[in-house]
Formats: structure tokens, sequence, C-alpha cells
DNA sequence: AAAAGTGTTATAGCATGCTAGAACAATTGA
DNA sequence: TCAATTGTTCTAGCATGCTATAACACTTTT
């Protein structure tokens, strides 16, 4: 039995990783996943207000306060971590 | 700005996925997901019928039911890929 | 000082994925 | 043959993540 997160290690190409996200979660869940990683990146990359990337992606101004949580105050540092990498 | 698949690909151990995902998705999404890959394996690789899988991982049959359809049936064949290449 | 904008939190309502359980047609096995 | 098991689907109820909206305390701007 693999973990999922091995699953993923597994997956090489874009194409791929779409793929099985459409068999993994659903498109709601996809689109919301998609959401919070937009939200992350205007966060980390604009001096945007919550409330113009809520408007902006017209998603709640609840979710952009989350999200700007996770990005910031939660331990796990995932989001920073691929931010970071992204620059490069 | 980068696409949710890039920044799945950014990524290169365990860890790094769990701590992308406990940012990403919540503590209940993790779960269902977990599940649904599991129910993918045992699917895969054993002869268990759907109500025996339900009951031993205390999932709803229709859940299991669901995960079979992916597998079998839709399009994207993301699953099979991945339980292809945990095979070698 | 007053007005405007900020992040944050709470409310109510909605959509969706889950569960247990029942029911169904089709297949399997004694 | 006929009872049991199978995969599938439906129902009802529940939990949760979403939305818009309002309110709050603070800070910034005029």
């Amino acid at each position: 039995m693999f973990s999922i997160e091995k699953a993923f290690l597994s997956l090489t190409t874009e194409k791929e990783i779409v793929n099985f996200l459409k068999d993994l979660i659903t498109p709601v869940e996809y689109r919301e996943i998609r959401a919070r990683w937009k939200i992350a990146q205007m966060l980390n990359s604009t001096n945007k207000s919550y409330r113009e990337i809520s408007e902006e992606l017209k998603v709640g101004l609840a979710t952009v306060t989350r999200v700007a949580r996770f990005l910031k105050d939660e331990p796990f540092k995932g989001y920073q971590l691929v931010l970071k990498r992204m620059k490069k």
C-alpha cells in the first residue's frame, strides 16, 4: 500500500497531475484548490488588499483571510516552500 | 502566476507534499483523498467485494462505488497510471 | 479630528460530499 | 432451483467549506 504522497511524487508532467487529480478529487474541490493557490500567490506577490483579491478572484473575503492565515501563521510552510521555489 | 500542477511538480519529498497539502486543503479533505486513494488501491490489488472494502475502511458503500467508477469507467486514467507505476 | 481603508471575525444560507440503509437487477453457488 | 452475494442507485440526514454581509478594532489618509 502506497501513501497518497508517494502517488504524487510518482507524477512527472502537468498532464499526469491533472489526470490524477481528476480521478482523485471532485470538480468543485479542484476549483477550490486552484482558487486557494491563486490567492496565496497574489498575497505573496502583490500589494493588493484582501478585498481587492476577493473581488478580482470572485471568492469570499473569509476565504482570502483563511489562505492568508495558512500562508503567514500556520506552521506547515508548504505555501512558502513552493512560492520560494517558483521564484527561482 | 504558476499553476497548481506546477506547484505539485516542484515538490520532491513526502514531507514537502504533506506540508503543502496541509496548507492547501482542509483536514477533512485530506482524510477523504487518503480514503479514496486507499479504496482505489484495494480495488486494484485485492478481490474484496465493495461491501468488504466499505466495512474495512469504514467508508460508505457509495464512496467505494464512486471510486470504482473513476478507476474503471472515467476517461482520465490517473489512478491507473499511478497504480501501474507503483507496481514496478 | 474625521473619514476611509485595513484585516479579522461572526452570522445566515447554500451546495456538496459524506454516511447508513434500503432496494434493485444480475450473477454466483449450494 | 433458489438462496446468497454482487455492483449499483436512491433516499434522508449530517458536516463542512463556500458565499455575502455586517460589524469590529486599528491604522492610514485627508
